[in-house]
DNA sequence: TTCCGACAGTGGGGTCGCAAT
DNA sequence: ATTGCGACCCCACTATCGGAA
């Protein structure tokens, strides 16, 4: 199949709005792919490469390549073609990866190369990823679209079902249950605002410790320990004694699912900073492991023996958990049973807080493990802090924010007068917002550079955020961690904007 | 007809490791 | 030795479609 094929079909799914459109698509190219292009076609049209990431970014695709006149490379070709770059490494490499990236660009046509840079980049904003492949995918093969679903969530990624399918039809979806040893995606949690909303919505639940550390997923079959990331990625050779301490266990074969974060020798919970960044140590973990030691704390079991437990009730998975993982290796937690014994799900919030941790999730105890779903039954409470902040200035929008001013800078009182950026933030705004925000700050513009517009720092804005983190990048060493728009507040003048000092004071816990 | 669940998009900051400078 | 870049952790929120109620 030409690589212009999928070009084009990926321009008409951008076009687009309607996702039974886009679904319709997707299906009818997915129909017509040979079965050696199956592999290469379907993460394409779900704008991803199979071969993950290859270490090019808009840097090393910065230069422009004339477009070819005709269409002429093949899925396979421009499939083997970036194999090969994504082998480079060594002196030369970047070099080497970006001549390689010219001819195939030249080869391309104007068409191919927005695609082909889309995938690169991983931005191919066509309106369509996993979840619509997935669509059209059942759609192509006359599958059930949520049984599809399902076994892409059990098998992981979308390509061994999609090569599964079409190669035997939708017989052959029974294959793809819950294995040990092979990662299945991980069912996530949804935000309320408070631990009464949490436990109004879900009756009898679980309240509990939410850990700011690494999710993990744990496999274990005999003396093999395989750990992955949310993303599914195998991080078992940094976390050497978390495998150990999963060989500790009596079970033989389990998948367990948790947090993995560090404590300090007081037992306080590290920040999530001091976490991720021993996690993320790949050179010397034997030094990283003395030096910031982690340890797994599990909140879920998702099979035990030969016996798979997602469809289970939470409260009889936790009861395997329990049989299975002795106390300071799970999440500590109480029981609530409706709202009526909502202050016990307040004190143990309190309580969680007062330990360091980040908050709570309020879980629904009959509910199922609904893998790769950020379902109802899970949810998170954590405190929200909330500052006024003066807007220093804004940057223009990308995709549909084209023409807003977006991304703003914010900046906390100095002691001097004057303002202190302490980060950015383009979320929490509506379209109006937008749109108002816009004519507003180009009225106070001094500058435009096309891509940063400076302003007077005259309008207040509160601004929600998480946290406080250390930075390097910005001038008071902290920054917010998660910060997000509430509202303009035109009644305040900058003069009434928070302080970095009152903002330090307010969390001791961090010290630039 | 209205409501709401699921998705995609729009980017934020930090840290690590590698290659280039 | 330092700097720049890309990958991958953490993540909030809004708009929109289309099925559920």
């Amino acid at each position: 199949m030409l690589l212009a094929r999928l070009a084009q079909v990926s321009r008409e799914v951008a076009a687009t709005a309607a996702r039974t459109r886009k679904t319709a698509l997707l299906a009818a190219l997915f129909r017509d792919a040979e079965p050696d292009d199956v592999p290469i076609v379907i993460p394409y049209l779900a704008g991803r490469l199979p071969q993950g990431r290859l270490g090019v970014g808009w840097k090393v695709l910065g230069r422009r390549v004339p477009p070819a006149a005709e269409p002429s490379l093949t899925v396979r070709e421009v499939d083997a073609r970036l194999t090969e770059l994504g082998k480079l490494s060594g002196p030369g490499s970047q070099a080497e990866r970006s001549r390689l990236v010219g001819a195939l660009l030249g080869a391309a046509t104007g068409d191919e190369q927005r695609f082909l840079l889309g995938l690169l980049t991983g931005e191919v904003r066509q309106g369509a990823l996993d979840a619509v492949a997935v669509a059209g995918l059942a759609q192509a093969t006359g599958a059930d679209p949520a049984e599809v679903r399902r076994a892409v969530m059990l098998a992981g990624s979308l390509q061994p079902v999609a090569a599964a399918l079409l190669a035997d039809g939708p017989g052959t979806l029974d294959r793809f249950r819950l294995v040990v040893g092979r990662p299945v995606q991980p069912m996530l949690a949804r935000t309320a605002a408070s631990v009464t909303e949490a436990v109004g919505k879900l009756g009898a639940c679980a309240v509990e410790e939410k850990l700011d550390g690494i999710r993990v997923q744990l496999h274990r079959d005999g003396g093999s320990v395989r750990i992955h990331t949310r993303t599914l990625d195998d991080i078992t050779d940094r976390l050497p004694e978390v495998t150990a301490a999963a060989l500790e266990l009596t079970g033989e074969r389990f998948v367990l699912d948790g947090e993995v974060i560090s404590f300090d020798p007081a037992g306080r919970p590290r920040s999530f900073q001091e976490t991720a960044g021993r996690v993320g140590s790949r050179v010397d973990v034997a030094r990283a492991a003395r030096e910031v030691p982690v340890s797994p704390v599990f909140f879920d079991a998702l099979a035990v023996a030969d016996r798979d437990l997602l469809d289970l009730s939470f409260a009889e998975r936790h009861a395997e958990l329990a049989r299975l993982v002795p106390e300071p290796m799970r999440v500590r937690r109480t029981l609530v049973s409706g709202p009526e014994d909502v202050r016990e799900a307040e004190r143990f919030l309190a309580e969680t807080l007062e330990r360091g941790h980040e908050g709570v999730v309020v879980k629904a105890l009959d509910a199922p493990y609904s893998a790769g779903r950020r379902g109802a039954s899970w949810l998170k409470v954590k405190p929200v802090h909330t500052l006024d902040l003066v807007v220093l200035a804004a940057e223009w929008g990308h995709g549909r924010r084209t023409g807003w001013l977006s991304n703003l800078h914010l900046g906390a009182r100095g002691r001097d007068g004057g303002f202190v950026m302490l980060g950015k933030t383009f979320k929490g705004l509506t379209d109006a917002m937008l749109t108002w925000q816009t004519e507003r700050l180009r009225e106070l513009a001094v500058a435009d550079d096309g891509w940063v517009v400076t302003v007077r720092p005259e309008l207040v804005v509160e601004i929600a955020y998480d946290g406080l983190q250390r930075s390097s990048r910005y001038p008071a060493g902290v920054t917010l961690r998660f910060a997000r728009v509430v509202r303009y507040r035109e009644d305040k003048r900058p003069e009434q904007a928070d302080t970095v000092e009152s903002l330090l004071a307010a969390h001791p816990e961090v010290r630039p």
